[in-house]
RNA sequence: GGCCCGAUGGCGGAGUGGUUACGCAGAGGACUGCAAAUCCUUGCACGCCGGUUCGAUUCCGGCUCGGGCCUCCA
């Protein structure tokens, strides 16, 4: 197919893709930090990033891949909404991992091949802290063991910033045993009532940037092929990442390609926060009856970097286009994808170029494969409009076919209507009536 | 204050130095007992001000508005 390109931040252009071994391509993607239900912008990096690694294992093989997603379960949020709830951080983490999975599988999410979770990876945490220390590129001071900025020239380069503009943009309190403002804790101590690990630098738990450096290492190795996560985390958490990797490592770079998902806003709202409480969940969504489908061919609808805003008419908008592609799709079996449509998702992941192609698919067939690149049409014409089958919407079917052959409509009428009232849309084809929900 | 991004028709949203996607919604028609679905037809756009150019929605500069980051938020 043809070559993938991708906007990578670090280039702050579009390169072609091209993996450093084609039999073993890695993706790394920060994943959640387990102490609350996602909001439907948490899922928008989850779902574009399921459709990146689809489209790579359509381009280099099912098993040529190598996805990973961390899970982080160690966390100040953790602790508090444990200490909050007065159980233990892993009841917290566990909920809140189990809902992840099950909004994302939802959204047809597929589970990365890795999750790895902070707290089974703590040893090679404290590996690669105490090499940073001998690097000389980490000290100890208080409890604590901190990344010293300055000590890597490089720092910086990812978000594009100087140290002039972080000292001067610096609006926090600086902690009085750092050597410098800008640098960062790898490792903080832990009291006996807080979740901790022994090290050599006493009981205590790691910083958040060392986790997904560390798990990086372990799982995929010095140097993967494409980092991923949101446009937020570029500062300070990727750039850290790469200060941690690359000292750890001797000079050998973190990631080849980086790749960030721009944020979602909420129709007439300003930021989506928790604090504001104006964000909308996942499970909300489901809640309302809104297949997950239809909330990921939402996210699909704008180019992974614009940003998008989230509103009741996307929704709908989105539900009324899905419900025309699976009438043309209807029970076909999935054939081949359409090589337009691999064009548009080759380039950049253009998956609303992508989407729009797949309307003018006319063969069934083609339309599934095409649509199941994005994870989309998988599901069947009939399970899609109908849900579970009813006995009861057969037979009244049945009734009012009946009454259409005595040429009684006003009872044919009455018996749509009745359905209508439930939701239930009937169809009137050469082939006899079938029905949907609306 | 510093850095970065966006602005396209009623709505969503690609794309392009010149002939202007696609979807949703709307209008008209065909089909239908009536609908629904489908098919055909159809109207509607490139934030503002300059510049470059034979020609800019597309390139450059400024402005306005909106969004993000500036130490743990996707």
């Amino acid at each position: 197919m043809t070559q993938i390109r991708l906007h990578d931040t670090m280039a702050r252009e579009k390169r072609a893709f091209v993996p450093a071994d084609p039999e073993r391509v890695t993706l790394y993607v920060c994943g959640p930090t387990v102490y609350n239900r996602a909001h439907i912008g948490n899922a928008r990096p989850a779902v574009v990033f399921d459709v990146l690694a689809r489209l790579l294992r359509h381009a280099y093989g099912e098993d040529k891949i190598v996805y990973a997603r961390n899970v982080t379960d160690v966390d100040d949020k953790i602790i508090e909404a444990a200490r909050a709830e007065g159980v233990d951080p892993e009841v917290i983490t566990r909920r809140y991992e189990d809902f992840y999975l099950a909004d994302m599988g939802a959204l047809g999410v597929r589970p990365p091949d890795i999750a790895p979770h902070a707290t089974h990876n703590i040893a090679e945490m404290v590996a690669m802290i105490a090499r940073l220390i001998e690097t000389g590129n980490a000290y100890e001071a208080d409890g604590h063991v901190l990344f010293h900025v300055p000590s890597d020239p490089e720092y910086g380069a990812l978000g594009r910033r100087d140290r002039e503009a972080m000292i001067a943009g610096a609006r926090v309190e600086v902690a009085s045993y750092k050597k410098d403002p800008a640098d960062f804790v790898l490792w903080k101590p832990s009291p006996e009532s807080v979740i901790g690990w022994d090290s050599p630098w006493g009981r205590g738990r790691p910083g958040w940037h060392i986790a997904c450096s560390a798990m990086i290492e372990a799982h995929l190795g010095e140097t993967i092929d494409i980092h991923g996560g949101g446009l937020d985390l570029i500062f300070p958490h990727h750039e850290n990442e790469i200060a941690q990797s690359r000292c750890a490592h001797g000079g050998t770079p973190l990631a080849r390609y980086w790749v960030h998902n721009g944020f979602l806003s909420m129709a007439g709202v300003e930021k989506m926060s928790k604090s504001l409480g104006n964000v909308v969940t996942v499970g909300e969504l489901l809640g309302q009856g809104h297949p997950g489908e239809v909330l990921r061919f939402a996210l699909l609808s704008a180019h992974y970097r614009q940003p998008l805003e989230w509103s009741q008419n996307l929704v709908a908008q989105s539900k009324a286009t899905l419900d025309r592609l699976y009438r043309v799709a209807g029970e076909a079996e999935a054939g081949t994808p359409a090589p337009a449509v691999l064009e548009a998702l080759a380039d950049d992941l253009n998956t609303p170029l992508a989407l729009s192609r797949l309307s003018a698919i006319e063969d069934g067939a083609v339309l599934r494969a095409s649509g199941a690149v994005m994870g989309l049409l998988e599901s069947g014409a009939p399970a899609w409009f109908q849900g579970e089958g009813d006995q009861r919407i057969d037979a009244l079917i049945a009734a009012r076919a009946e009454a259409k052959r005595r040429r009684d409509f006003a009872e044919a009428d009455k018996i749509r209507a009745k359905l209508a009232d439930e939701g239930i849309v009937l169809e009137d084809g050469p082939n006899g009536t079938i029905w949907r929900r609306a």
